[in-house]
RNA sequence: GCCCCCAUAGCUCAGUUGGUUAGAGCGCCUGACUUUUAAUCAGGGCGUCACAGGUUCGAGUCCUGUUGGGGGCACCA
């Protein structure tokens, strides 16, 4: 401990030596509960509604509550306390006078420990619903302080690095945080009443396949092989098609060693649901009912704020096809520049940055990104990507320069990408190839993988399918307005790992002068 | 990976053109107060000005580097 915590830890160290010397167990390991703080406060106001249909207060409810203690009001021989657990906060009402010898115990507690109180519901000369404590226990004692109770902890790399006191300091948090839990569980819920089954496939895989991205890198020590993190769960769904599980879906986590960003983390929550039978037009549908749904269910709207903009969620949402959104929104007709060297001399023509070291589906989708996708704050969906943009999509019958591939944009983001899925291996065999072609011409791009036993699963057959994925993180900044990716993660990625300043003293550091 | 910005008390923040001993509120310590609500009142303490160098008679302030954070670009979802 650094001299200068030794300071401000000082009294509540005194504080706990003194309860122990008085017999008090700082850290107890029982109290029983009876009401949660809402409960308790509910159990107050039970009696019969009144004319305003709020319930009459009800007398002598006896509870034990517990939670933390984040204010202390003393008037010398009266005392009020405001406690909180995950719910709410309830003030607990302590007098020199009911409590006894117990009241002293106040003059050891601190702003930070927890506290389990018994007593009478009541309220004060204010209104204000209380507990009337009779006794009063340590549950756990704080060794240090908590953030400032009125404005909060605003410093962001504390806030990240140090969730939990951004979870004590800002309320608003836990209903980001809790909003994230019930969309998780809708969006099972949506699943599983449609008859898909939830399966986990592996994290670490042998081939980084099924995406463009660049996997993190580990190695299996008994194997002495080099293995991936996943960077998607596609392949491997894919394989459960083949294998007879008609309908599939995984919401995991997926790894992509890219840039940090206010929408990406290196870690992010990828949901994947295959569909055999299905294709894109059943796929756009399923998603113009889940969002919104999802939405109503979570939030009791299908209307949201993001940005100070208001997003109509409810389907159906409109369909643009990538050709016309690029001709319109760009003032290219992508079908007049069939080759990578063509269409980058358009671009430099009309201003844009586009370099020969690029290949057509890498301009196309910088074409995309400047043009067309921030015009869709609405919910749209983006359909008919280029077959060489789409490795994993089948091409489109009646013009197999594009494929069967639609993403969903809502607010400028991207929240879903979804194709009729390529099922024929020898066609999916040189698209692979294409593709580690293509990443030996044009290094530095994110190109998808051969995965040789993939092709092997799909000569043995898999029937027409409709796929899907969606970024879990993005549809709940999406629903929740929030603006960064860090803010729907408890842990987001920050840069260094390195112990906190004030937690270094457990490393071996050099001596210090005076030692 | 590149560019720009930021870092002052446990927390939230001031700090003038480079000028004496770096301030406020909350929190903390002492005291008063038996219905308060960010309680109030009186008194008190608190700092490696992120870190390491440099310029200067003098640096929180100017310069360089490092670390951490934020924003933008690139990449991506």
């Amino acid at each position: 401990m650094s001299k200068r915590g030794d300071e401000l830890l000082r009294s509540r160290r005194l504080k706990l030596d003194r309860l122990v010397a008085r017999g008090v167990d700082p850290f107890p390991p029982r109290f029983n509960r009876s009401h949660t703080t809402a409960e308790a406060a509910a159990a107050l106001t039970a009696g019969p509604a009144g004319p305003d249909g709020i319930g009459t207060d009800v007398e002598g409810v006896e509870v034990s509550v517990a939670g933390r203690m984040i204010r202390m009001r003393s008037m010398g021989k009266a005392s009020f306390a405001d406690i909180e657990d995950s719910e709410g906060h309830l003030q607990l009402f302590m007098r020199q006078n009911t409590l006894g010898d117990d009241y002293a115990l106040l003059d050891d507690l601190d702003l930070g420990d927890f506290v389990g109180a018994t007593g009478t519901m009541m309220r004060t000369r204010t209104g204000e619903v209380s507990v009337e404590v009779q006794s009063v226990m340590l549950l756990a004692k704080a060794l240090r302080p908590p953030p400032e109770k009125f404005h909060g902890l605003r410093d962001v790399e504390q806030r990240y690095r140090q969730r939990y006191l951004d979870l004590i300091a800002n309320r608003d948090v836990h209903a980001t945080m809790r909003a994230r839990s019930r969309i998780v569980s809708a969006i099972r819920a949506f699943f599983d009443s449609r008859g898909y089954l939830e399966v986990d496939t592996p994290v670490l895989v042998p081939v980084p396949a099924g995406a463009m991205a660049q996997p993190f890198i580990t190695h299996h020590n008994a194997l002495d092989r080099q293995l991936y993190l996943r960077i998607a769960t596609e392949l491997y769904l894919k394989r459960l098609i083949v294998g007879g599980m008609d309908k599939v879906y995984e919401i995991g986590r997926v790894f992509r060693n890219e840039g940090i960003d206010a929408d990406h983390n290196p870690e992010f929550t990828l949901l994947e649901s295959y569909e055999a039978y299905a294709d894109y037009n059943d796929i756009m549908r399923l998603v113009e009912t889940l969002v919104p749904q999802i939405a109503q269910e979570t939030t009791g709207s299908t209307t949201v704020t993001y940005e100070g903009v208001e997003l109509h969620l409810a389907g159906p949402w409109p369909r643009v096809s990538l050709h016309e959104g690029v001709k319109e929104h760009a003032g290219i007709d992508l079908n007049d520049y069939p080759d990578a060297e063509s269409l980058a001399n358009k671009m430099r023509e009309l201003g844009v940055p586009a370099t020969y070291a690029e290949s057509r589906g890498r301009l196309i989708d910088k074409l995309v990104g400047t043009y067309v996708e921030p015009k869709f704050i609405q919910p749209t969906f983006l359909v008919d990507y280029p077959v060489e943009m789409s490795p994993l999509a089948k091409a489109m019958p009646a013009d197999p320069r594009y494929a069967e591939r639609f993403e969903a944009f809502a607010a400028g983001m991207e929240i879903a990408n979804s194709f009729t899925e390529l099922n024929d291996p020898g066609v999916q065999k040189a698209r692979f190839v294409e593709q580690e072609e293509l990443r030996k011409r044009y290094q530095g791009e994110d190109l998808d993988r051969m995965d040789e036993d993939f092709i092997t699963a799909l000569e043995h057959g898999m029937p027409p399918t409709g796929g899907l994925g969606i970024g879990i993180d993005r549809l709940v900044m999406l629903i929740t307005g929030q603006q960064s990716i860090r803010d729907v993660l408890l842990f987001p990625q920050t840069r260094s790992t390195q112990p906190l300043p004030d937690a270094d003293d457990d490393e071996d550091e050099e001596p210090e002068a005076e030692a």
